[in-house]
DNA sequence: TCTGGGGTCCTAGGACCC
DNA sequence: TCTGGGGTCCTAGGACCC
């Protein structure tokens, strides 16, 4: 773990910038990619727009009244999924220790491409230009002996409205839109950052530390462990004392496994009667069943998310015997969950989705090991873009499982994987925990 | 600051089992 | 009959991220 070399990107103004390689005659002018509508919010803003003090997670309706020109553009996923995928692929190129973090982000582990590719620095700024190359995009780049570090170096690499900030000149290996942070200085650069910028520090715990005369990462470091434990619960505490003495030993995770599935909406008005959120409920449950078959998934947990006028937020959820991919199922629980919450007191927004997923590569274990072979390869963004091969290549496994084992074999592999193989009948009640 | 949509992770309490 | 501690699973809520 010692002298790693962590390298995290960050595709600057990512929505907003693809939106305007798409329609060139938007360039120079403010915009942004969002919801328009009077309950929407900002995605991504263009330079342009952040210029007036436009950014994202702003309302759109306050993005207008600050920008009254500004173009509002509304997002389209898909396309940005495809263009993240070809990023990702180009990433590989450098390494295959890639993680990617959301569509726009990806941490890399270069720890072992100094003989190959030379140092740091070099391999940022081609990484910078091969992206700009392919696909006419810029960067950041933040590189650092952890992913912490990693990712506050490239937020300093960060252009600014007025231009590229000069953040840089404390420390070594800056570089246009490459902020190499030299072990020897990593110490001074941590500790000179208030605590909101550290990753997971939001509002609520910057306050709660503020409130105690913590601002910056230095003063945080100079708390003893066990106070922070006790200000902030175990597990956070610990994790933040760690981060800001620098100890962040989190490895570069290539493969993690999706963990939930969900569709939500805010509503343009208030509804206050079930019968008026039955099509929309039923619609969401189809579209999540939809998404989790054709990634060849399926969850033993049915969610249910309703939000109020007034802001607050509930959640129910139920645990099933068996994992579910049926649109049908998906509905009649939801429904079910629903219609025992007081949708009267006025509903903003629905939310449904499934956890505790299994399938994927628990599908191919389910088959004993098994698994099917592709002519080619599938999965690389050259030759699968938009990686429809890969879900068609995962949905065909789970196929293969169906036929081979019969319609219980996915339910049933979840069942015994969480329970250790003890239980191959997969039977259990569990609405009210009894047996 | 009148607050989207998609996620992840953590905590805490209760049920249940051994 | 009373007491108990650890482990796992489930549910609900909340902080946080992009």
């Amino acid at each position: 773990v010692a002298d790693r070399v962590i390298l995290h990107v960050d595709m600057d103004a990512f929505f907003a910038s693809v939106e305007l390689l798409r329609h060139p005659e938007l360039h120079g002018r403010p915009v942004v990619v969002g919801g328009g509508g009077d309950r929407g919010v900002v995605a991504a803003a263009s330079y342009a727009a952040r210029a007036f003090g436009v950014h994202s997670a702003m309302s759109t309706s306050r993005a207008r009244r600050l920008c009254p020109h500004l173009v509002v553009v509304p997002p389209d996923h898909g396309h940005y999924s495809a263009v993240s995928a070809r990023i990702m692929a180009l990433f590989r190129d450098i390494t295959p220790l890639v993680e990617p973090l959301s569509l726009d982000e990806a941490f890399l582990d270069i720890t072992g491409t100094r003989r190959l590719l030379g140092a740091p620095v070099e391999v940022g700024a081609r990484l910078r230009e091969q992206v700009s190359t392919h696909e006419g995009l810029d960067c950041s780049i933040g590189i650092a002996s952890s992913k912490s570090l990693a990712k506050l170096a490239s937020k300093a690499a960060k252009p600014s409205v007025g231009g590229y900030d000069s953040t840089g000149s404390d420390t070594s290996g800056w570089h246009h839109g490459v902020l190499v942070v030299d072990p020897a200085d990593e110490e001074r650069f941590l500790h000179d950052h208030p605590i909101g910028a550290l990753w997971g520090v939001g509002p609520v715990t910057e306050q709660r530390l503020a409130a105690l005369g913590i601002v910056t990462v230095g003063d945080l470091a100079r708390v003893p462990r066990d106070a922070l434990i006790a200000h902030l619960g175990a597990g956070s505490g610990a994790h933040l004392h760690d981060l800001a003495n620098g100890n962040d030993d989190r490895p570069v995770v290539v493969d993690s496994q999706v963990k939930s599935i969900s569709q939500e909406e805010t509503f343009a008005h208030d509804r206050h009667a079930l019968d008026d959120l039955r099509a929309d409920v039923v619609g969401m449950a189809d579209q999540v069943a939809d998404r989790a078959r054709r990634r060849g998934l399926a969850g033993r947990t049915v969610q249910l998310k309703v939000r109020y006028r007034d802001f607050t937020t509930v959640a129910r959820s139920r645990t099933l015997d068996r994992a579910t991919d049926q649109p049908d199922v998906i509905r009649s629980v939801a429904w079910d969950l629903l219609s025992e919450l007081p949708v009267e007191r006025g509903v903003r927004l629905v939310g449904v989705g499934i956890a505790n997923l299994v399938g994927g590569d628990d599908a191919l274990a389910a088959g004993g090991g098994e698994q099917l072979t592709f002519d080619g390869l599938v999965g690389d963004g050259r030759n699968d873009p938009d990686g429809s091969a890969r879900r068609a290549a995962a949905t065909g496994a789970v196929d293969e499982v169906r036929r081979r084992f019969g319609d219980d074999a996915i339910g049933s592999a979840g069942a015994r994987r969480r329970r250790g193989g003890d239980d191959p009948t997969g039977d259990r009640t569990t609405r009210d925990g009894s047996r």
